[in-house]
DNA sequence: GCAAAAGTGTTCATTGTACACCCATGT
DNA sequence: ACATGGGTGTACAATGAACACTTTTGC
């Protein structure tokens, strides 16, 4: 395998992705799990190469597992707390990958490099969930969408981060007109108020919240949508420009 | 001079701090000037120490430039952008310092630390100014506060790293109640009114103002201030808690 | 009494919420 | 025709901004 420890990495610092993306009023959070014995749920990672924007490594980090780049990110929070490395994490990951991460699978560098304590900048991304292939990189087992909700335990602090992402996505959804990131190209009324719903875990009055979103002035109204549903059928409508 | 090199620090990851300070309508930031040849002005900045959390970190650097600690602070922003270090600033410095900073006066793991790239972590700090006595350390040649409007040109990103601290605090200081921290113990209306002119650059409605203040529930209202002037004495305001 | 500045109240506009109603669609 | 869900309009409440008025202080 790649060992970070051999590429022209910033040392020390790394960047964790929650990838937000809807689907059926439920708002999800693409986790891969990790490559090694035991069950390791970890948010897509990655680190900083030394000629690179922390940016640039963000959009890098989430095109190796969306496959989509040029997504919305969004720059939230550090993580830095000297211990959030090394609360039983770490100890348990050696001790269940001996022959890969032990003295046999490492060099003293790779053992440097993996055992250090990390700080670790927190990007939000929100994707088109229809235009996400989720993509296994090399030290995935696997990887999926989870409802915010019912995530797995994540290694460290990583379910901490993805709460402080929801609380920044809620602060900056009507702010940064970042709502319509989540949806497809075009949408219902409906579909975007049951996206709100979902994300403030909250009801909202259908009529106001109409009103809400047209003042907005951001949307253009396209066609109707014929569903074949005994009921006036809706507009579509696409965020403008 | 100590070099950060022999220390126990993160490699390539610093803190830089915005502090701020509020003086007759004038809001303050305290900005060193660097103890080289060359008119280097740079923001308190540190690195972190291999066990200590980043806020810890933080605290410590503004406890030496200020000498006081437990100030308010908050992570607002990451700076980095791959060439923020080296735009002619390295140069300059490197030119301008050939004697102690050259071949002769380091070894290469010192040069080597000084110019690499650095990834900052842009933290903001309110402090009563008159709680302050400014500190020079090592590496200063001055320390001062300046006026937020007439900053000197400072080194690298800094003085955008100021701009955004700016934003931050304009968008904090409502909902975090913090516009308290940069004023005494006690404080008169027409002053809390004054700092927020300031810090807006704009006129609010005195009562209007004084309304939605006391609206906030936070304030005890002490004795009257009298000051000898010939008008109705204000009352005096104390943070509540 | 008077000027200066603090404190309070009242009105108007703007925004947000609750309720009611009409419209299109397929059976 | 009618059940279903979409779209719009109106009335009321809450909030915020503009204006007016009263009170206190030292000369």
């Amino acid at each position: 395998m790649d060992f970070p420890s051999e590429q022209n990495y910033i040392e020390q610092l790394s960047i964790d992705c929650v990838i937000f993306g809807y689907h059926q009023k439920q708002l999800k959070v693409l986790v891969p799990k990790l490559n090694f014995n035991g069950d390791f749920y970890a948010l897509p990672s990655g680190f900083v190469i030394q000629d690179e924007d922390i940016d640039a490594a963000a959009d890098r980090i989430l095109r190796g597992r969306t496959g989509i780049q040029d997504t919305y990110i969004d720059q939230f929070h550090v993580f830095g707390k000297a211990g959030r490395s090394n609360e039983t994490f770490l100890d348990k990951l050696l001790e269940l990958n001996k022959d890969t991460l032990g003295e046999k699978g490492m060099n003293k560098k790779q053992y440097d490099w993996i055992t250090k304590r990390f700080v670790s900048i927190g990007y939000y991304a929100l994707v088109d969930i229809n235009k996400v292939i989720p993509k296994k990189i090399a030290i995935d087992a696997s990887i999926d969408w989870y409802d915010v909700r019912e995530l797995p335990p994540m290694i460290m602090d990583h379910n901490e981060i993805v709460a402080k992402a929801l609380d920044h996505l809620r602060i900056n959804i009507d702010d940064k007109l970042i709502a319509f990131k989540l949806l497809s190209e075009t949408f219902t009324m409906k579909e975007i108020q049951e996206l709100y719903e979902t994300v403030f875990n909250k009801p909202f009055a259908r009529n106001n919240f109409q009103k809400k979103i047209l003042d907005l002035n951001v949307l253009d109204r396209l066609e109707k949508k014929f569903t074949g549903a005994a009921n006036k059928a809706p507009f579509l409508y696409r965020l403008r420009g």
